[in-house]
RNA sequence: GGGUCUAUAGCCAAGUGGUAAGGCAUGGGACUGCAACUCCCUGAUUCGUUGGUUCAAAUCCGACUAGGCCCUCCA
């Protein structure tokens, strides 16, 4: 399995920690707001990680957090939490605010049919963990106490730039709005590991700390929930490629301070969705999310087809045309599928020969690309009997997880709709054409589409 | 200013030194009473521009152009 590291900047073949072992992090959702599509397209390419792992016969260990904590809109003392903007726009508790957003972030993840993590852990339950990774870093003279708060001391660490190869004094601060000049930090990149009350005054969501009370950084749950759960040795770590720096970065700088020793060995980041006003965010351009795609009629599914047509490291332009696109060659794909029959013995040398191309193609750091490339390819490919074909379709399908076997479902009042499709039949071989023209438009008024096929004739939901 | 990534047909894209996969759309045909579904045929002398290396370059190197992302909230 080859995978690309942006740790080394380049691909890799991936050595787990422990053979035939897997333990994988995905930065989870911040929770004061909607999820758009562009924030799950990071999770279906965590998603497609996952699964390929599953199909190559690894057992895999994934935990993933909830921000639930708000983060500040700026690094220094000023600045407001989100999480508090949130209650202010809404009119609800932080933990109203974050219960809301998260069922809403699942029923998308879901309806993408992104499979659960094993572990899904919210911020606000780790605090613990967070303050003896603090607590040790005091102790060792890595982090310090400065105008209330706890810092991060980068100048302690070796390599603070490890992911990015900036070079310190290059860097501006403040090139985004909002983002100020803190003069509690002994260096200009330290970063904070917990706040106390001085800085918030109304701030709800706080608790006793050795520290003071007041609430975490914004880096140090991933580091805290990782360690907890997955243990001092982590495979992968995932996130999209903004969370390169500065959040990766101060997670690698604070665990492995933490530690002692190596944390991670693979860093895995998808790129970004674009639209055509640059990056997808919540604050410029149309928000979608894919439950309002779904109410414009789509296929959750289709943008996750979409999205399997890129490569996760590729930045992808989203746009109504390329959705239609996706959503129009997957109902084809289907339907194709549904007219195999199931005819055949298991030709071994054949199934085995395309999931060796099927392999080789999510082996070469996840290219889905050909890897649908290789499901035409057994479509079309004439050798395959239709029970090969569908063996293999299957398999390929436990990692696109595009519910390509769909069965089409039988409606309750069937054999009302069968007596029609009779009636109609007898219509059209009568050559009352108007009668049978009549049947199949009111059908397909009440959403069941006929379709005629050598057989006879079934039926379908329409748009399905 | 620094870092980093990208550029292949109308659109989505594969391609990692040996002569441009695949899909969608388009156009034509088969099937059909007409449709839908399905099937067959149909596209790039050329890969942002420009130098160079090579017998050979979309692939390697340089320059340029355009665009994205990061530089302490962001997937």
């Amino acid at each position: 399995m080859k995978l690309y590291n942006t740790l080394a900047r380049k691909i890799e073949e991936f050595i787990p920690n422990e053979e035939g072992k897997v333990k994988i992090y995905t930065c989870g959702p911040t929770v004061y707001h909607y999820a758009h599509i562009g924030n799950m397209r990071n999770y279906i390419g965590h998603d497609i990680l996952v699964r390929t792992f599953d199909f190559l016969g690894y057992q895999v260990t994934r935990a993933m957090n909830i921000t639930d904590v708000g983060h500040l809109t700026s690094d220094s003392d000023s600045g407001e939490d989100k999480m508090e903007v949130a209650k202010k726009r809404e009119n609800k508790t932080a933990y109203e605010i974050a219960d809301f957003y998260t069922d809403a972030f699942f029923k998308d993840f879901y309806a993408l049919n992104n499979k659960q993590p094993d572990i899904v852990s919210p911020a606000t339950a780790n605090i613990d963990s967070y303050i003896r990774i603090i607590e040790k870093l005091i102790k060792d003279d890595i982090a310090y106490q400065s105008g209330g708060n706890i810092y991060f001391d980068i100048s302690k660490v070796q390599d603070y730039y490890c992911l990015t190869n900036h070079q310190e004094d290059k860097m501006v601060v403040g090139v985004r709005d909002g983002v100020e000049f803190d003069n509690n930090k002994r260096n200009q990149a330290d970063f904070a590991l917990w706040f106390t009350t001085s800085k918030f005054a109304n701030h709800e969501m706080v608790w006793d700390s050795p520290f003071g009370t007041g609430y975490p950084g914004w880096h140090i749950e991933c580091s805290g929930i990782s360690i907890k759960y997955l243990g001092e040795y982590l495979d992968i770590h995932g996130g999209g490629v903004d969370n390169i720096f500065p959040h990766h970065t101060n997670e690698i700088a604070q665990s492995e301070a933490y530690l002692g020793h190596k944390w991670c060995n693979y860093w895995f980041h998808n790129e970004h969705l674009l639209d055509d006003t640059g990056k997808m965010s919540k604050s410029h351009g149309e928000f979608l999310t894919v439950s309002l795609l779904a109410d414009k009629g789509y296929d959750p599914l289709s943008f996750r087809f979409l999205c399997l047509n890129s490569h996760y490291r590729k930045q992808m332009l989203f746009s109504y045309d390329s959705l239609n696109q996706a959503e129009t060659t997957l109902k084809k794909i289907r339907n194709k599928i549904a007219n195999i029959n199931d005819s055949g013995e298991l030709d071994n040398e054949l199934y085995a020969s395309y999931i060796a191309s099927f392999k080789n193609a999510l082996e070469d750091d996840l290219n889905t690309a050909n890897a649908i490339s290789v499901l035409y390819e057994v479509l079309k490919d004439d050798r395959v009997n239709g029970h090969t074909k569908l063996a293999l379709l299957e398999k390929f399908d436990s990692v696109f997880a595009l519910e390509l076997l769909k069965e089409d479902e039988k409606l309750e009042n069937d054999a009302e709709i069968m007596a029609l499709i009779e009636k109609r039949a007898e219509a059209k071989k009568n050559k009352d054409f108007e009668l049978a023209d009549s049947i199949r438009a009111d059908l397909y008024q009440k959403g069941i589409e006929l379709v005629d096929t050598r057989e006879g004739t079934t039926y379908k939901i329409v748009g399905s």
